[in-house]
DNA sequence: CATATAACTGACTAATCAGTCAGTAAAAGT
DNA sequence: ACTTTTACTGACTGATTAGTCAGTTATATG
């Protein structure tokens, strides 16, 4: 396997268990099955490390999010293809999950350029400010919905993490949880 | 000034800075104005300061709100200035907010008894199931109703914290947001 | 006043850590 | 075949760190 794969697929495992702070370089090339030094070959810093981690997650899900969207639907199918898939997304990724957690509230997100956490938020802002000029969702301020719809998918997605329910039961949840959300915002 | 309070506010200022991982007990100590063996004096390990710290902000946060209730009022009032004292705490106590987001997505919540989590999540939730039982509330699973509004209230919090809004406005998107939540839970 | 206890100091240490480097092995280029 | 570049090693190092400890100062207590 390729061994700088290897190292962020070790890093992940161990951030996420660990912490960051409790996980020197040397534990995380041993897990690696590597030797030190080429974990600094592949990264420079422990920084970058961490820095690509969080980008090389954030790219794959931008990547299965956007793909799952098909524009030939109505705005209320879109919205809710982009929440079903961000909600599997994160059950099927728990640990890349916990780590954009902990990255996004540790003071690493500074490290990163304004515009790269926006890259994958802009096509959904986009799209909703589309819909609010078109009278479909609620004349609002685009920046409150998008939080408002961020916060939701966010807690739903706590709530679908810590329970594990059946197949069935979880489908209930997340169709349930949209008409909330989707009458929060929409125009009715 | 009490010396193991200024720990805790060095700390707290540090920590936000920082991060748990890049702050050295050395720095926390010299930025408290003590020596290094005092501040082992009052928190054996490092660990131990980070812990006492969360259940210091923690305590304080709890007591403001449930201050802040009084039974008198209806159900919608009652969480309304849940609401409100909520969202100021968070905006009059930023550092403090940042430093339990970081807390609360690390591995350190860990340890933390899960009794202690909930500690002050409880009076809330056993309101919230009076309402539901009252038909004031959908009759929604609880743990799902509680999310959403945290979910809620802290992504309204985000938007507060990001965009300086003035008074008038400030309370204008409170307002709003908690009829938005409010329709979304309550039986119309 | 005397004694005990609590608060506090800062130099010190043992351990750990991120990162280096001189050199080897493999692959690619010519 | 020869050379260059890329991938990789692991022992090593200098810096940093959490935590200690022997001793000092302040405060309470009898």
């Amino acid at each position: 396997m390729d061994k700088k794969t290897s190292v962020l697929e070790a890093a992940l495992r161990l951030f996420v268990e660990f912490g960051f702070h409790n996980t020197p370089t040397s534990k995380i090339a041993k897990e690696a099955g590597i030797s030190s030094g080429t974990l600094f070959y592949f990264f420079p810093t422990k920084d970058d490390l961490v820095v690509a981690l969080y980008l090389d997650i954030k790219g794959k899900l931008g990547c299965e999010i956007t793909e799952s969207i098909s524009l030939e639907n109505s705005f209320k199918e879109i919205l809710k293809k982009y929440y079903i898939a961000t909600l599997n997304w994160a059950t099927e990724h728990k640990s890349e999950f916990k780590f954009m957690e902990q990255f996004n509230s540790s003071p690493y997100l500074k490290k990163i350029a304004e515009e790269e956490v926006q890259k994958y938020v802009k096509p959904l802002k986009g799209l909703l400010q589309n819909a609010i000029d078109e009278g479909v969702l609620k004349n609002m301020n685009l920046e409150i919905i998008f939080t408002l719809i961020s916060g939701h998918t966010f807690s739903i997605n706590q709530y679908l993490l810590s329970n594990e329910l059946s197949e069935n039961k979880r489908n209930e949840v997340i169709n349930e949880t949209f008409e909330l959300i989707w009458h929060m915002i929409a125009v009715v």
